[in-house]
Order: structure tokens, then sequence, then C-alpha cells
DNA sequence: CATGAATGAGGATTCATTCAT
DNA sequence: TATGAATGAATCCTCATTCAT
């Protein structure tokens, strides 16, 4: 029968990946509040509730775990962020569904989000961040909005409009307006933020 | 004669300033390389060509070079903005000439604006940064903005707008923008990137 | 069984407790030598046998790891003092006693002598020092000698007496004796030495 | 003439001179505070209210500097104390002109005595100190008073003794009351104490 | 698998000493 | 002579990584 074995190696499985998340979710938050250099192994060890030496059974290197817990939250912001827009009809909606996904995420995983902008400094330098694959994401996630506007203007949504650096504006705003929520410059809710920010956005985009 | 004391002590305060803007040039560099945490005092008084001890006769302590090297760039920075936004006349003058300023100051002085990146990226978790004073620089160049905007209403140049919201929104898309250029995903001139960055945020201002 | 888990538990207590007293030996020698600030960690953890890393697994500092040497000796010293002062019957008898046992502790733990030495030297200086509670326990050994002292008066075994300059007078007789053995000025032995020291002392005090 | 080379290296010398005892009073207090190793030149110069380099135009490392310190003091105190006990007539004469002449020296030059009391404590280890030629220096004040007992012994003064052992505890015991009085233990005036301590010598000295 | 003791390279800072002015 | 800037070895301490249990 197959599953003698394979259920023992699903309980592993199981284990090891309660492992590795566990561990990744107390280096995220070791990461964000101290960055890569500040973070020590031994404080991620002590948030994951493991020995020191556990860490090393399922990451090679300090290096690496963080590198995971960036992956981890990258591919998932820009899966559920690619799903959004592209299950939206219209450019506004696009928009929308670009600016508010990411918001939102965001802000429900802040730790992840301060790693990630942190990384995005990184990549101003630092060359071997820029190997890592991230950057590919990063532009992908451009090129989403970049699409949709292109699509827009030959529908008739948009003005005739340069539309990368459109997109590019989108995603700053974006990311500032996180920025500025987790730094504490904004009160408002995220439904009223989002508004504004579509808003402003739609003013420099739409055809009038 | 006056000179014979005050000349020496102006010999000696040359060489000292001279020293003091050397090893913040090098410590600049390397901050903005590694980071504050990955950068060490050796590399700084190598980059800067002096033994390791010269490094503390000017500063106290690794924190206080880091924290001079940011202080400077943002205070000449802040200054130049001012200065040049107070110039302007109109709103949209006042809009350009905040985006033209930071775009080529930060294009100038490429490391001081990773520092300044990373350091607003501590504000999200690191508390010591934000007793710093720093933050109320940041704030103080966007209240620049709102003033202008707010302004900019009252003499119909713009629609009526929540001035902070959209204050912040040119900001971003200022910071934005440069941090694109300095990761090299701009191609097009600093002219070019301003005048479109300018006609965007116009859009969503303007009295239609 | 029991055992399994506190068998565990008492291996590791036990190794611990060997590295302690590793690390303290081989700290008092280092320090006995070169006094505080002359010892380096380093030289200690080379003595201990150990890295010097694993010095900080059981002490927190250089600083710990002196004042824990000075305290441990010095505690020992102490209990052992009153015990056997308290033991003795008549004032000479106790007199003897308190002499004999710090004269022999001493010369059988001279690195300790070494430190404790340095440290009265401190008292005269370092206020850091005095707080540390070391002060107490010189000045309790002495009130064992000042109560004896009293208590003999009233016994008739001694003259109308100072009672605390007496107590003094011997301490300070008896740490000058350990002192000139140390040295290398004394060459009798301990037994000759302390019949000596005893016999002046008692010519000082005993009622004619 | 002479004069006219002659007083110009007079003049100098006396500068000279000026200056090394006005290095040597700083030092001494500082190395009485801080110790050896403890104390930096910078503080010595500070205090000696010259800059660092000239220090070294007059001692050629810390290390001369403490041995001057130390050296000067030394001489001055055995030089007075020879004279005064030599000076006495009586045994008792001679004991008390050691006593006092020890106490009052060291009340008066506390930061010697300091410096005294540790380098006594480096005897025990340090192998240095002992190539210096103080050790001659203790041990010939001890001489002082064994030569004295001897004398004494012979004028029937004294019982008879062994003279180098009540030498030693004289030395032992003047030693511990500056010792205590400058630690803080002593409430007393000097004369008071001083008589207290020769009273108790001498009942262990005089014949019956 | 899990642990945590042990390691030693690396980093910030101090300080005795030198030397150009 | 006097200065104090410059040096770099030395020091305390941290921390990523390894490995015996």
């Amino acid at each position: 029968m197959i599953s003698e074995t394979s259920q023992r190696r699903t309980k592993r499985d199981v284990l090891a990946e309660f492992r590795h998340a566990e561990i990744l979710g107390a280096a995220r938050g070791v990461f964000a509040e101290k960055g890569f250099a500040g973070a020590s192994v031994d404080e991620i060890a002590q948030a994951a509730g493991v020995a020191k030496g556990t860490i090393y059974l399922y990451y090679p290197s300090k290096r690496d775990i963080y590198f995971a817990a960036l992956r981890e939250g990258l591919t998932a912001l820009a899966a559920r962020t690619r799903e959004n827009v592209q299950g939206a009809e219209t450019l506004l909606e696009k928009i929308r569904a670009y600016v508010e996904t990411k918001v939102r995420y965001c802000d429900e995983h802040r730790d992840f989000f301060r790693i990630y902008f942190a990384e995005l400094g990184n990549m101003m330098s630092q060359h071997e961040t820029r190997e890592s694959g991230f950057e590919q994401v990063f532009l992908d996630q451009v090129a989403l909005l970049e699409d949709a506007v292109r699509q827009g203007e030959s529908r008739g949504e948009a003005r005739d409009l340069p539309a990368r650096s459109v997109a590019f504006a989108i995603a700053n705003l974006t990311r500032g307006a996180i920025t500025q929520r987790l730094v504490g410059w904004t009160e408002g809710s995220i439904e009223r933020e989002v508004e504004l920010l579509v808003d402003f956005a739609w003013k420099g985009i739409s055809s009038p």
C-alpha cells in the first residue's frame, strides 16, 4: 500500500511545514523590527519557541530565513494582486483592485511590508539582492498596471498616456500610502484612504 | 597682528572641517551600501583614508556618524526645497519646484537618499529614530505642500481637496520616482520625469 | 522513573557548575596576577581552557567574573572565620582562631588574597566597590573580634580597652602577616607565625 | 663668566623641575583614583594642565610616571621616618616617631598611600615591581624598627623578643591604621589613634 | 529531530605612543 | 619646547554557525 510510507512522510511533512512557518513568522517579526543585520538568530529562535540549533535544521543560514520570509509574503501578495486586478473589468476597477489589495494586505502583514520596504532600499545598492529574483516580481506587479492602462487606452477609458510611467506612479502612490500608515501619519480608515488615492490617480488618467 | 593666533585657529579649524567632511562622505557611501548595522567603522575609516582611531577623534560613535550624515543631507535638502517652493508663485510652480528640487538633489546625492530611505523604513519600527527629530523634518516638508495646496484652493487654482492627503500623494510620487531612478528602473531624463510626474499630479489637483 | 528528566538536568547542572568553577579559578589566577584592569578576558579564557565566547555563557561581563571570584572567597573565609571564632571559648582562643583561620585560608588561597587586598585598596578611592556589599563583610569580621573583646572584658580576661580599636589592630596584624608571607618576607612556619602574632596581641589585651 | 650659560641652564632646569613636579602631582591623583592600568595618560595630562605630548617630553612612558610618582613619595617618607626615628632617644619614642611620621605623612599624602598600597599588593605577584628597588626601601624601613628593638632589648627597655617579627608587627599595625583612616573606618583624631596604637604595641614589647 | 553549549571571527571603542607643526 | 592629531594594537563583547548528546 502506498499509505504506510506516504502517510508517515506526510506527517513529517506537515510537522516540517509547521516548523518552517513557525520560524518564518517569528523571523518576520524580528527582521521587521531590527532589519537583517540587526536581527539575531537567537532572537528568532526565541520568538519561534525553538532552540537556536533547530533553526538550522530548517534553514541553512540567517540570510536564507530572511529571503524565505520575504519571498513568502511577496509571492502571496503578488498572486493576490494579480488575481484581483485580472478579475476586475474596467480600468478604474483594476486600479482600485490593485491599490486596495496592496493596502489591505500590507496593513494585515505589517512585518512583511517593513522587510519588503527595506529590501527595496537594498536594491538601490546591494547587488546580491538583485540576483535573487525579487526585482522581477516587483516589475511584474507594475506590468500588471501597465497592461491595464494600455488596455484602458485602447478602450477609450484613458487618455493617451505613457503607460509605464502611470503604472509606476500608481505603484508609488500605493507604497507611499502604506508607508504613511505604518509610520503612523495616517488617521483615516483604509477604505477612505483607498478611495482618495484612487480618485487622485484616476484624475490623472481618465479621458476628460 | 591679530592673525598669529586666529590664523592658526583657522588652519586647524579648516583641517578639522575637512576631516569631518571627509569622514562624513566616506560614511555616507558605506552606510548607503550596507545600512547602519551592516556597515563597519573600519570600512568607513578605510574609505575615508584614515585610521580607525581617527574616526573617533571626530565623531563619538558610529551612530553619531550615521545621524550626522543623515542630518546634513536632510537639512540641506529641506532648506533647498523650502526655498524653491516658497520662491515659486503659482501652485503648479510650487509643485514643480518641490518635485524638481527633490529629484535633482537626490539624484546628485544618491548615498544620502539611500540612507534617508532606510531611515524612513526604520521609522516604521525602531523607536529610537523617532525621537531624533527627523520625523518633524519629514512632516515639515509635507506641510510645505499642504500649505501650497490650501493657498491654491483659495486662489481658485485647485479644486476643493483634502490638502494633507494631496500633499502626501505628491511627496509619495516624488519619493517613488527617485527610488525608481536609483534602482535603475527609469530610463528617461530627469526633466522628462519631472514633467510627467507634475502633469500627472496636476490632473488630480487642478480645477477643471 | 523520575530519573530520566532529573538526571539530565543534573548532568547539565554539574557541567555548568564545573565550568563556572573552572572559569572562576582561572580568573582568580589572572586577576591576582594582573589586577582587574590589567587582566584580559582572553587570558582568563585561555587559562580556563575555553574559548573567549564561552566565558560569556557563564558570566555576563568581566566585572561580574571579578566580583564572583572575590565574593566566593570572601564568603567562604568569612563563614569559616565566624564559625571558628564562635566555636572558641576564651578570648585568647577566639583571637587565635581568628588569626589562624585567616592566615591558613589565605595561605591556601593566595590568589583570592591578592584580589581581596587589591579591593581593599580600591575601597580607598573607587566608589563602585563600596556599594557592592563587600565593605559590610569586612566590617562584620572586625565586629566578630570586637564582640569577643567586649565579652572578654566583662569576663575579666581583658583589661578595659577600646574594643573596636583593638579589634582593628588584630585584623591589621593578621592582614599584614599574610601580606608578608605572600610577598616572601616571612620564612617561619605558619604555626610559629600565628603563635608570635597571638602572643604579641595578647600582651596588649590581657589583664595584667 | 660662568653665569651666562649656567643661569640659562638653571632657568631651564627650574622650569623642567616644575613640569616634572606638576605632572607627577597630577599623575598621583589619577593613579590613586584609578590604579595603574585604569589610569590614562590623557587624564594625567588634563589634570596637569598640559598636552598629552608634553607628558612624553618629561617621562618616557606611563609606567615611568607611575614609578616616579611612587618613588618620590616613598623616598620622602622613608627619609622623614628615618630622621625622626633616629632622632628619638628611647625605644618607646622611636616607635612613636615611626608610627606618627607614617600616619601623618600618609594622611597628608593620601594619593601617595593608595599607590604605595597597591604596589605592595603587586609585590605579591608581579615580578617587574620587585626589581624596581622598592622592596629594599620597604625592608629598610622595617629594619629601622628592628634595630631600635634590638637596641631597646640590650638597654633593658624591651623583653627578649624576635625583633624582626616585632618590627613587622608595628609596621603592619601602622599600615593598617592608615588604611582604615583612608577607607573611612576611623573617626578619632590622628593623635588619639597614634596614642592607642603605640600603647597597644608597647604592651607587647616592654619589659614587665 | 531537537537541543543548547562551544567556538572564534568580527565589530565598536579606547589609549599609549609618535610626530609634524 | 609644547601641542594635539593620527595611529593601530589591544580589549570587551556579540553572534552566526557547528556538533555532541
